[in-house]
RNA sequence: GGGCCGUUAGCUCAGUUGGUUAGAGCGCUUGCAUGACGCGCAAGAGGCCGGGGGUUCGAAUCCCUCACGGCCCACCA
């Protein structure tokens, strides 16, 4: 046996042992040098650094490890970087709790700031640069804290190769390609109707809405028609009847459809609004007849903009209602005094404080008819917010998407179509979202914190800004803060004056960042040479769930930089389930499901052998039995393969001749097959599931049959031992990293993670055909005997004194190819065939 | 409201283009100290393949329908 098997193998160490020799190796350092036909590249998702990474993470990034792993065995030079994303409203609390500041960016920058710290209880408002340079800071710290988990779980990422997506690198990008697409038209600003939180103050996109079901009620309102009769409405906002600029109804709507065009009253404010058909008018809901607000919902933008609509709007950003004077232009009232009166009543209250005021005022006015009729409906909010969105009308910046233009949008979808889904009906996401897109991407927030649109805007000497003559930067001076950077040929006291600049107040939505993820890794605006070697992308991992953003924002911007997919596949993962059928979130961080006890417990390779479980696109049960089979199965390798070892070295010339041996070897030249045309396919879970067996089979029955002649030299023996050891352990080696390892550096050179996938051709000694009978006949032969016995209770190794085996002939010429295998390892005396359509043996045991 | 995925042994999952008595592992039961492994080895029990229709000589596999679970999308007054 090698000096350098140990005589017990452990899995204790094993992490720390490998993961700090592969860094110390440079294992996993992609080298530049290969040609792009020779690269497999990776747009690793960042995580976001605020929280903790929990099991599911671990399982879907695993997924991408195997991946990895298969490729660059393939001979494949893997790019595969890892990114850190704390762009994002999740590192701007921790940022603000951890030193105890909050971001302003009207303050300059102070190159000596000192924050805080934690526990402050006045925060300290810094400017932009400041807090981006402090969330750096953050991120340093704890990426410190992801790299210690995925470099146990074994990610054979190149740490070489990361990025952040609020860092420079990642600001500069963004803000080249937002230049870029502003020269050409594809980025513009307008003012118009913008979904908003009220709480951040912020637009948001449609990409980031989500439905939320709420407590509601209709209230019917009258409203007066031109004759003074009563038309009757259902609303579940009526505070916003001061916002109203007409009622709709559907045109085919019977009870409606001689008044269409006539002037409708408001009640209490008595305004005119006409009374209009449109066929989004539902005549199934309530009365049929609708009041429009600017704006209400999405259908209002809707029905304000086909049907012309003027804006009477009453929302402030801060979800109040504005104050107004009635009477003015704009509002006119057919009583503007009592219109007033009325509106001081919920002017400056906020929405639902209006809403209660305004019903009692409806109330007394005689207008409210009947009880509010509770409901819950669904209400649109942000995902990152906690108040319902309101609709009001600002500049913002937009990128086009294919919501208003069809060209683009069928192209977007070409692309849905030639990308490689992993699992394929993913694709079917993809192309709800682009077709339901309503309207272009709003990239503006009017967050503190973020990567800051780079223009400038002149004033003019009345002190007007001049919003549609935007002053750029220059371009060698990216990434830039308008809010403290200076725009060419301006001096820094001209701002914010007359005659002077003021700086674009707006940031990017972080997808308009991260959405960039190729070209920010791949070194798109630095580093072309590297970028030419990694672009298009491989791959993309990413979770399903943002599909919708990252996914599609990065097909859109790949489409506009370079008219081509950024990837060939992507390998959409599902997510993790706890026991109870939960998912699992963020919030189990402490359960005893948390990574770092489970990997304690069980070890990296069993906790990847769970993950393996877990096929592109399915979801996947947290299942503790699993990791425990995972951990059987590292430690059954490491055995197995110092029992293979033990018998040192094969003769030079020896060469697999015995049947038996012969036999196994085409079973295993057709796992070999099946599994690499699974992970061709990226159905990793199908490989490890004809690799696994195999395995099982080779310990179980081959070493069985095999221990006399190994132990007493028998050459062919010996090398079908170490040819299947060594073609077992590369199979295994993209889900169990460690024990193969391990495994490996005990007999042979280098890091098995750079050892080539095994092929047909390499074991095509003593044959090239598919797996035949001989050692399934000879395995089920020698399982009959063992049965006999079992039935008697006997010992394994308990002499048969005869065997009759009864098969059909063709079986039988397998088995006696592998006759004395049988015999040494069933250990029978005298042995006997009969031939038989019926199978079976009788085994005559020694007396006990 | 539209769409997608799933429903196979107690549990986690396989079941290729429909083909003889439906598979694996774990768990369970019963045994076994055999010179790699007791975190081992051997054997055994255990399924009307979610329900109901249909196509077929034959269906877990194809079609229809329903139920349940989960997810995505939606203009939700």
């Amino acid at each position: 046996m090698p000096a350098s098997v140990p005589e017990k193998p452990s899995l204790e160490g094993l992490e720390e042992k490998w993961s700090a020799r592969w860094r110390r190796d440079g294992t996993f350092v992609f080298d530049r040098s290969k040609a792009r036909a020779d690269v497999y590249s990776i747009d690793t998702p960042p995580p976001t650094v605020s929280g903790e990474l929990h099991i599911g993470h671990c399982c879907s990034y695993t997924h991408t490890d195997i991946t990895a792993r298969y490729w660059r065995m393939r001979g494949k030079e893997v790019f595969y970087p890892m990114g850190w994303d704390d762009n994002s409203l999740n590192v701007v609390r921790r940022v603000s709790v951890n030193y105890g500041v909050t971001c302003d960016p009207h303050l300059p920058f102070d190159a000596g700031l000192e924050p805080p710290g934690p526990n402050t209880k006045q925060k300290v408002p810094v400017s932009r640069p400041n807090f981006v340079a402090l969330c750096e800071q953050l991120t340093t710290e704890l990426e410190q804290k992801y790299f210690d988990l995925w470099t146990t779980m074994g990610l054979s990422v190149d740490w070489d190769q990361t990025y952040t997506t609020i860092g420079g690198r990642a600001q500069r990008v963004s803000q080249h390609a937002f230049l870029r697409l502003l020269d050409r038209g594809i980025a513009y600003t307008q003012d118009a109707p913008t979904v908003w939180d009220v709480e951040y103050k912020t637009a948001v996109a449609q990409a980031e809405l989500e439905d939320r079901e709420l407590d509601g009620a209709y209230h019917r309102v009258a409203f007066t028609g031109a004759a003074g009769d009563d038309l009757l409405i259902d609303t579940t906002r009526p505070e916003l009847i001061p916002a109203c600029v007409a009622l709709v109804a559907h045109p085919g709507d019977a009870r409606y459809k001689s008044r269409f065009g006539e002037t409708v009253t408001t009640p209490l404010f008595r305004a005119s609004v006409p009374l209009r058909a449109h066929p989004l008018a539902d005549p199934e809901k309530g009365t049929g007849l609708v009041m429009v607000c600017t704006f209400g919902d999405m259908t209002d933008v809707t029905w304000w903009r086909e049907l012309d609509l003027p804006v009477r709007s009453v929302m402030a950003p801060d979800g109040r209602l504005l104050p107004v004077t009635w009477g003015a232009p704009g509002w006119e009232s057919a009583d503007a005094g009592a219109a007033q009166a009325a509106y001081d009543e919920v002017a400056g209250k906020h929405v639902k404080q209006a809403q209660k005021r305004m019903v009692e005022l409806l109330r007394e006015s005689g207008d409210l008819r009947g009880d509010p009729k509770p409901i819950r409906h669904p209400v649109k909010f942000w995902e990152n917010g906690t108040r319902p969105l309101e609709i009001i009308t600002n500049r913002q910046w937009f990128i086009r998407n294919g919501g208003r233009d069809d060209d683009l949008r069928e192209a977007m979808l070409r692309y849905g179509k030639e990308l490689r889904w992993h699992p394929d009906f993913m694709r079917v996401r993809y192309e709800n979202w682009v077709n339901g897109l309503t309207g272009d991407w709003n990239i503006s927030r009017q967050l503190p914190f973020g990567v800051p649109i780079p223009l400038w805007y002149p004033v003019d000497e009345n002190g007007e800004v001049d919003w549609d003559s935007p002053i750029r930067p220059e371009p060698e001076a990216l990434p830039v803060d308008p809010s403290t950077h200076v725009p060419p040929g301006y001096t820094a006291d001209q701002r914010d004056r007359p005659g002077g600049f003021v700086g674009d107040p707006n940031v990017m939505d972080t997808w308009a960042t991260s959405s960039l993820s190729p070209q920010i890794v791949g070194g798109w605006v630095d580093d072309p040479e590297l970028f030419e070697k990694v672009f298009p992308y491989d791959l993309r991992p990413q979770a399903h769930e943002i599909i919708r953003t990252w996914l599609f924002y990065t097909v859109l911007r790949s489409h506009f930089e370079f008219e081509s997919l950024p990837w060939s596949d992507a390998a959409i993962s599902g997510f993790v389930y706890d026991p109870d059928r939960k998912k699992i979130s963020k919030s189990a961080g402490n359960a005893p499901e948390n990574p770092t006890n489970l990997l304690a417990e069980y070890g990296a390779d069993a906790v990847r052998y769970w993950a393996a479980g877990g096929r592109p696109g399915q979801d996947t049960a947290l299942d503790r039995n699993q990791f425990k089979i995972g951990r059987r199965l590292a430690i059954k390798i490491l055995n197995a393969s110092r029992f293979a070892l033990q018998f040192g070295e094969p003769p030079e010339d020896a060469v697999p001749a015995a049947p038996l041996d012969l036999a196994l070897l085409a079973a295993l030249r057709t796992t070999v097959a099946e599994a690499t045309a699974a992970f061709d396919d990226y159905d990793y879970t199908k490989a490890l599931e004809r690799i696994e067996p195999f395995f099982w089979s080779f310990c179980d029955d081959y070493v069985e049959l095999v221990k006399q002649r190994a132990y007493s030299g028998d050459a062919s023996a010996l090398a079908t031992l170490r040819t299947t050891l060594s073609t077992i352990l590369r199979l295994f080696a993209p889900f169990l990293p460690y024990c193969t390892e391990e495994v490996w550096s005990w007999w042979q050179d280098g890091s098995v993670h750079r050892a080539p996938w095994p092929s047909r051709d390499e074991l095509a000694a003593g044959g090239d055909g598919d797996a035949d009978e001989t050692l399934a006949a000879v395995a089920w032969a020698l399982g009959e005997l063992r049965r006999a016995k079992t039935e008697a209770k006997r010992s394994m190794k308990t002499p048969v004194v005869r065997a009759v085996v009864r098969e059909t002939a063709e079986r039988i010429a397998a088995i006696r190819s592998a006759e004395s295998d049988l015999r040494e390892a069933g250990v029978v005396g005298e042995l006997t065939y009969e031939e038989s359509p019926d199978p079976s043996v009788t085994a005559e045991l020694e007396p006990a």
